[in-house]
DNA sequence: TTGTATGCGTTATCAT
DNA sequence: ATGATAACGCATACAA
């Protein structure tokens, strides 16, 4: 079913069903009528490819997200729900790349074949290449996540390092003097993966700061990872009584791990750090937590890259999001004496909290 | 960047440019030679949309998810993450369409421009008008899960009555009397969900088979439902031993309100169900489970649709997964007495586990 | 108000 | 072994 069809069935040219169905052009009511009864019966739609060949875009964006091998987080996953939300809104649909490496045919095929009229990079390492090849290929492109080099480019990224840094000073407040960062895989700390790198900054700025003991260990995004992470500090560091995290998918293992140890949060024990709303309530109190913003981030990715998509040679815009720090109940002040044997207290470790 | 550009430059025609690119037909030596030195310098790659016209095909495939409005669950994110690896794998491009209602902009737009040579369906209801559009779209596509009305389709599904009855067997073998089915959200009950109520037939004909009691809830796909499960469930059930469920997202809740209600896992009650891997791993202790088996599904369900795009009719063929229930340790003898008040057991409740 | 003709970038048929 | 050309389905400049 094609246009020339319905302009055959419909007795008018091909042109006139065309701007029928635009409007560009003013069509006589009576002829429009008898255009759109053939078209409601034939339920006839363009053909989208045509269009695209026609028009010079292809009404698609490109979403490049890490591959599968990684899970995604529960924040990645929401990210990329509310992308292909916000672009259904705008009549776009998604493509899905999955690419992590350099070397990726899909990734290729996706920016050198013109399937896309933009493209939205998730997983953004300080260093890039794909930036260079997106770049190259001047294809409009939003960041999400910033290179070290950053001018030529469209970012949004949460100000990881401002948000640690104001998590070390709050648990500093409260008299921890020796905090932890749980930060993310060694694999992606090695990759100079950004969230990982910037959390370091910021963690690193402020234990200086304020003239506490800080440690850093790498964990994997899992409950188990989380768990050997505790489990590892606790060992290594008696004298610790806090960590601050941007390891989401680890909060329920740190839980885990700091019942398991017989120590009770808040009192025994601060958590805080960065992570998803959700994660952050169904913490165990609710976490003390900077919510990443996973939904907006999406819908923001999506009109930043529809905007470099109609003006190309604007220069590129950068969003640096850095929500509040949501005080819930696992913070509180530091135990009198560091948690090697938890001092006692109300609803303390070990009983049953119904 | 374009075919006739690369002719002019290599000093041939657009057809012997297209034939070195393809080998569909000779090309001298020494012309394609000079046909590569041109595209390797320039960077050309031929345009994916003049190709799809000419073509009559895209090479991409729909891929049909829930709306972002209902967040994924991590089986799903597996299922969409071995797709797009799948597809990826077959050079073919994947594009989503968030789609759960009837009437859907996105999903309208996909199956009728020709924007895909195939979909994938996700989330099929028991009745589900998208099968009867794709059915008369003429559109090759592949359900994963099956309607009431299933000859007409190829899909591929798990076998959640089978599953199901599997575990309440397993529960009954171990002297459980009465035992509760923990399902999916009362929404994706009522809209007659298959996962949902394929459960609770194999749940209804088990428990008869076996004579033992049981009960039936349905719950959220998030860990605060599944712990309002458990707990509703205790207070109206004194004398419930067991639970078998289909929500994975419910377990970390599951585990929580059976901890607080200081009900030891095994020895107190049972916990049993269809999750993925990783759930089961992550519930402590191990959850006794049958694994859904997320990724052979996406590799399967790809497979299927690009048999189906090649040979739109041959009969549909049908998948009916029914992987093994896997023994790990969340499941032991119904106690003496009922869970009422916990008898005492080695490393019961309420001691740290460490 | 409507029709005719052209071109988007490719692949494939026909001709040489 | 290679070149000229038609066609895929559409949108639009130009003509009437």
């Amino acid at each position: 079913m094609n246009i020339g069809e319905i302009a055959r069935r419909a007795g008018v040219s091909r042109s006139t069903v065309s701007y029928a169905l635009s409007g560009k052009r003013p069509v006589a009511a009576a002829t429009r009528k008898r255009i759109q009864d053939v078209i409601d019966e034939l339920g006839y739609r363009p053909n989208a490819t045509a269009r695209a060949l026609k028009e010079g875009r292809t009404r698609m964006i490109g979403l490049v997200i890490p591959p599968a091998g990684n899970r995604l987080t529960h924040m990645q996953l929401d990210f990329v729900g509310s992308v292909v939300d916000a672009a259904a809104r705008a009549d776009l649909d998604v493509l899905l790349s999955p690419s992590g490496g350099d070397h990726d045919r899909s990734f290729e095929r996706l920016i050198s074949e013109s399937r896309v009229d933009g493209v939205i990079l998730m997983e953004i390492r300080l260093q890039d290449a794909r930036v260079g090849r997106l770049l190259q290929a001047r294809l409009p492109f939003v960041g999400i996540g910033h290179t070290t080099d950053d001018r030529a480019m469209c970012w949004i990224d949460v100000d990881y390092a401002g948000l640690v840094r104001h998590t070390v000073r709050h648990l500093a407040d409260l008299g921890h003097r020796k905090v932890a960062l749980i930060s993310r895989s060694p694999e992606l700390v090695a990759a100079g993966y950004g969230p990982a790198i910037r959390a370091r900054e910021g963690f690193t700025e402020a234990v200086r700061e304020r003239g506490v003991e800080g440690v850093e260990v790498a964990c994997g995004d899992d409950a188990r990872s989380g768990q050997e992470s505790i489990e590892g500090l606790l060992r290594a560091h008696p004298d610790l009584t806090a960590v601050t995290t941007v390891n989401e998918a680890a909060l329920p293992g740190i839980q885990r791990a700091l019942a398991d140890a017989g120590l009770s949060v808040p009192y025994d024990f601060s958590v805080t750090g960065v992570a998803g709303r959700l994660w952050a309530e169904d913490f165990r109190p609710p976490l003390t937590a900077a919510d990443v913003p996973a939904h907006d981030m999406g819908v923001q990715a999506v009109s930043l890259l529809i905007e470099r998509i109609a003006a190309p040679h604007t220069p590129p815009r950068h969003i640096l999001l850095a929500p509040p720090v949501s005080l819930r109940s696992s913070t509180g002040a530091a135990p009198a004496r560091p948690a090697a044997g938890p001092a006692p207290h109300p609803g303390g470790a070990g009983a049953p909290r119904a």
